[in-house]
RNA sequence: CGGGGCGUAGCGCAGUCUGGUAGCGCACCUGCCUUGGGCGCAGGGGGUCGGCAGUUCGAAUCUGCCCGCCCCGACCA
């Protein structure tokens, strides 16, 4: 292509509204153009990028011997009744009417439809497995949009489906798809790892995320260099790092001790000289209506996805001021689950074996020392503490890494939760009716490009792999005006596109700088340099992501770059 | 939904406190010049100052209401 034909409109500055690296280069590059918060346009290259990630994508999903389908983004209320997530999701999902004034919503996800077309159609277990998918639309009516083309209210996504008569059937596609998911990554050039989960309200036996470390992350992920070990923060366990001090093994009954006005963990710790490994904090949650107390050592949080799971509850909240003055007797800062016999109690595992701690007594401004666990107050053991950084992995004592992460992928074992509540049977090998099992596995497109931006740029713009810049090279004469320049690069523009290779002839009447600025900044992988070496024969290949510039002779040049960006390709090992 | 910030030319901003002819840089157009990292000179075009209402002789500026966008939090199958 021409440049000087091209829709590229790069910016000099940075807009204002754009804090992330990824929001404001693909901004700058002219990729995209914001119509709304949360709602993108995206323009020539990002399209051409978007497109051959779309691509890769296709070849590995075929290549598992997924059919590709293409479902509609409006949908039928009734289809989301049936599942009960037309409840379920709330606001998160965009509704409409039609003129009838029938109940219409635009799809977040697709189990619904695919289940339908699924129910309609399999009648025997000889008709399985079966594995479906799209690249399509999403939308969803996130609380807050953010970070450019991160958190959106559109935006595409491959999803697929695996539908098989027995568990040993979804493991199968489940492992088909995590390699494809790396084959994918890989190819897109991405350095990421896949973590354990959280299945969540899903209701899912196994998942596993695929996860690009970046600041711009909403997540956070636990790994060890070491071990290999990697866990989502959600759902990561560790050893926690030992109590400062030893407690006191001593057969001790609780005290009360008076503590006017030390309310949180710091300034207990502070007036009575005790370390907050030695305390336990006590929090009062209300979940699904009804009250609990969660116990855990005093420089421990709350993991609120555990607690969730350890309470099995839709969703839960810290409990009102009023609230906890009913249910114990004193306000948060004296809370303790001492003599609590009518609230159920759940106490972190970090407090196992532990003696001699202290507690809030319920009695404002009172705490009690020598409380210990089992002994002094009974609850149910749970994991509830969520990791933190310095602790160590459970099994082998590796340190840990917390980092932030933007999640690319997500591997889903679904189980029958739609096959049942949507009545999704065959016949098995006797003849029975049997409910099907099923997978989810989704792929957000644009996160893929986001995730390349925000791991290969510096000051001059990005840096894209060559499989998804939205060209492998871009030619540049150095003096716009000098006739036998153009000349061998309109030659060499020529051959290259002969041999295939994805290449933009920058012919646009401008100084040097302005076009090497803009080739950075655009982050093309291969730059071809046309200028006073021409003479004798030579022009320059400059690659991008390493600055390095060699000479090849004018000659044998096309072939030699298509050689260079063969060579440039992102390869997998999977 | 709670807290904070911002809306002035395509982009980045000043002007708003203290009301009085709407500005700067970049980008854009024309011509000349230049050509190895966002050249130079000269000339030029482009604005309902987010919207509505009010106060005033007079509002980008003061007041009220509304809208939009960004950030933090809550939330996030």
């Amino acid at each position: 292509m021409l440049w000087s034909r091209l829709f590229i409109p790069t910016l000099r500055e940075n807009p204002a509204e754009a804090e992330v690296i990824s929001h404001q280069l693909l901004l700058r590059a002219g990729y995209i153009r914001q119509l709304g918060a949360g709602i993108y346009n995206y323009l020539y290259l990002a399209q051409r990028s978007l497109l051959k990630v779309q691509q890769i994508v296709r070849e590995e999903m075929d290549a598992i011997g997924a059919q590709e389908f293409y479902l509609p983004g409006l949908n039928p209320a009734e289809v989301w009744q049936e599942s009960g997530r037309y409840d379920v999701m709330g606001d998160n999902m965009f509704r409409l009417k039609d003129r009838f004034g029938r109940p219409l919503c635009l799809g977040m996800t697709h189990e619904e439809v695919m289940t339908a077309i699924a129910r309609g159609e399999l009648r025997s277990y000889k008709q399985l497995p079966q594995i479906w998918y799209q690249i399509q639309t999403k939308f969803r009516d996130e609380p807050r949009p953010k970070s450019g083309l991160l958190r959106v209210r559109q935006f595409i996504m491959k999803d697929s489906y695996s539908f098989d008569l027995a568990p040993e059937g979804l493991d199968v596609a489940y492992e088909k798809h995590r390699i494809a998911y790396c084959r994918i990554f890989d190819r897109c050039g991405l350095e990421y790892v896949a973590v354990e989960a959280h299945s969540g309200a899903m209701g899912g036996s196994q998942s596993q995320e695929f996860m690009v470390a970046t600041n711009a992350g909403e997540d956070y992920v636990v790994s060890s260099k070491q071990t290999g070990y990697a866990a989502n923060l959600e759902k990561a366990v560790s050893r926690p790092v030992p109590p400062a001090t030893p407690d006191n093994e001593a057969a001790l009954t609780p005290e009360e001790v008076h503590t006017p006005g030390q309310k949180t963990i710091d300034e207990v710790s502070a007036f009575l000289k005790v370390h907050p490994t030695s305390i336990m904090k006590t929090l009062v949650l209300v979940a699904d209506g009804k009250p609990y107390l969660a116990v855990l050592r005093g420089d421990h949080q709350l993991s609120e996805t555990k607690f969730q799971s350890a309470t099995a509850c839709q969703e839960f909240r810290p409990a009102h001021p009023e609230e906890m003055r009913e249910f114990l007797g004193a306000d948060a800062g004296s809370l303790g689950p001492v003599r609590i016999t009518t609230i159920p109690v759940l106490i972190d595992e970090a407090l196992k074996g532990r003696k001699n701690l202290v507690a809030g007594a319920n009695r404002d401004d009172y705490h009690l020392l020598n409380v210990t666990p089992e002994e002094d107050f009974q609850g149910a053991w749970h994991d509830l503490r969520q990791v933190a950084e310095g602790d160590t992995e459970i099994d082998t004592g590796a340190p840990l890494d917390v980092r932030k992460c933007v999640e690319i992928g997500h591997i889903f074992k679904l189980g029958y939760k739609y096959s049942k509540s949507m009545g999704l049977n065959v016949l098995d090998h006797n003849g029975v009716e049997t409910p099907v099992i099923m997978g989810s596995y989704g792929i957000g497109i644009e996160r893929v490009l986001c995730a390349a931006v925000e791991l290969f740029s510096d000051s001059n713009g990005m840096s894209l792999p060559v499989s998804i810049a939205p060209f492998e090279v871009v030619l540049t004469p150095v003096k716009s005006a000098d006739a036998t320049l153009r000349e061998a690069a309109g030659k060499l523009y020529a051959e290259l596109k002969a041999l295939h290779v994805d290449v933009l002839y920058d012919d646009r009447d401008l100084s040097p700088g302005v076009k090497f600025k803009d080739a950075d900044l655009i982050g093309i992988p291969f730059r071809v340099n046309l200028g006073k070496k021409l003479a004798s024969g030579l022009i320059e290949l400059v690659n991008r992501r390493t600055k390095t510039s060699t000479d090849i002779p004018v000659a044998e040049a096309a072939a030699l770059i298509r050689q260079a960006i063969a060579e440039a390709r992102p390869t997998t090992a999977h």
